[in-house]
DNA sequence: AAAGAGGTCAACCGCTCTTAA
DNA sequence: GTTAAGAGCGGTTGACCTCTT
């Protein structure tokens, strides 16, 4: 019983660095049949390489849009905010980092960065962008806080369109739009400021790409719960079920991420929070937690559950919301 | 010029999680 | 609910390169 190995070692397979001709075959073969099933890919390709290779191959070198070169000190700033914020989560932090690998961005951290906190003297010519790097013997002041969020597909924005009314913030709230953006597709657009949601179509295709930048240091170093920041997010109903709402339903669940989804931290917003200035995320700048959760119907004991569960699910607590009020 | 040390990074490995039957 | 395949993740390895003596 049990699993079949990826690549069965009595194969007779190729292993180590790919030749020239091993990744056109790879980039022709993605081209015309796309990417997954990667045991496939090989076989059918006839590549003697086993599915995780083939994987790796183009995720890490033959996937358009990988930056090469070397890591700008921009990039090496935020490289080094995120691992104190996930730890050695190189996916999520890749994430943030158009263009980049995780294999890369790991590397990068274990032969530049990692050694320079080790050392606990950042590069001087570097200094500058490098505010508050950990010294080497001050771990414990370098609070790494461990999130779910280990496949962050999506982003949940809300569409605000229409005049706020002030004194009517709750019911803003309630008939507010969410927009998920696959955040795969998410690029860095420096006009990000200035996208305006009510141009586009929720039952069309035609989000825009971006990503919302901001002190992401700011957000998760200084209140919000940790308990919060454990919660998973994909046990809400209403993103297990959002294939039957109706809002959303084309624009959200028209892929095969349909499930699990996750909210971005983009959505975890402290009053302390600046966005970069837009009136297009005003609803999102002053919502915190607590008011975050009202829209979402959950109490915040809720959240917190209960003290009494003993397992390991309990740390993350279960959430319901009524399935007519889900999006 | 040669040899050894150290650094870099692509690739591998083993594990967990997700998904579909 | 169970099982197995697919996918993804982080840690580790080792070949190759560069630097130092």
């Amino acid at each position: 019983m049990g699993r079949s190995p990826c690549c069965p070692k009595d194969q007779s397979l190729n292993r180590g660095t790919w030749t020239a001709i091993e990744d056109k075959i790879l980039e022709a073969y993605i081209k015309i049949h796309g990417e997954g099933k990667w045991r496939n890919v090989a076989k059918r390709a006839g590549l003697k390489r086993c599915g995780k290779s083939c994987r790796l191959r183009w995720l890490n070198y033959l996937r358009p849009g990988i930056k090469r070169g070397n890591i700008t000190n921009d990039e090496e700033e935020l490289i080094i905010r995120l691992h104190k914020l996930l730890g050695n989560r190189w996916s999520l932090i890749a994430g943030r980092l158009p263009g980049r690998t995780d294999n890369e961005i790991k590397n990068y951290w274990n032969t530049n960065i990692g050694k320079k906190i080790l050392l606990g003297r950042p590069n001087p010519t570097k200094a500058s962008a490098i505010v508050e790097l950990p010294k080497a013997n001050a771990s414990a002041s370098c609070t790494v806080i461990r999130t779910r969020a280990t496949r962050c597909r999506k982003v949940v924005l809300m569409n605000t369109s229409g005049p706020q009314e002030p004194h009517d913030h709750h019911q803003q709230q309630l008939d507010a739009k969410p927009v998920v953006v696959e955040s795969s597709s998410l690029v860095h657009d420096e006009n990000h400021g200035t996208v305006d949601f009510s141009k586009y179509n929720l039952e069309e295709n035609n989000l825009p790409n971006f990503t919302i930048d901001f002190e992401i240091d700011k957000i998760f170093l200084s209140e919000i719960d940790f308990d919060l920041m454990n919660a998973d997010f994909s046990k809400l109903p209403c993103f297990e079920n959002n294939n039957n709402n109706e809002v959303g339903s084309s624009t959200t669940c028209d892929t095969d991420h349909s499930s699990p989804a996750f909210i971005d931290h983009a959505l975890l917003v402290s009053k302390e929070t600046e966005l970069h200035g837009s009136e297009d995320f005003q609803l999102m700048a002053p919502l915190t937690v607590s008011e975050y959760f009202d829209w979402l119907f959950v109490s915040e004991d809720t959240l917190h559950g209960s003290e009494e569960n003993s397992d390991d699910q309990s740390k993350y607590p279960t959430l319901s919301a009524p399935k007519d009020r889900c999006f």
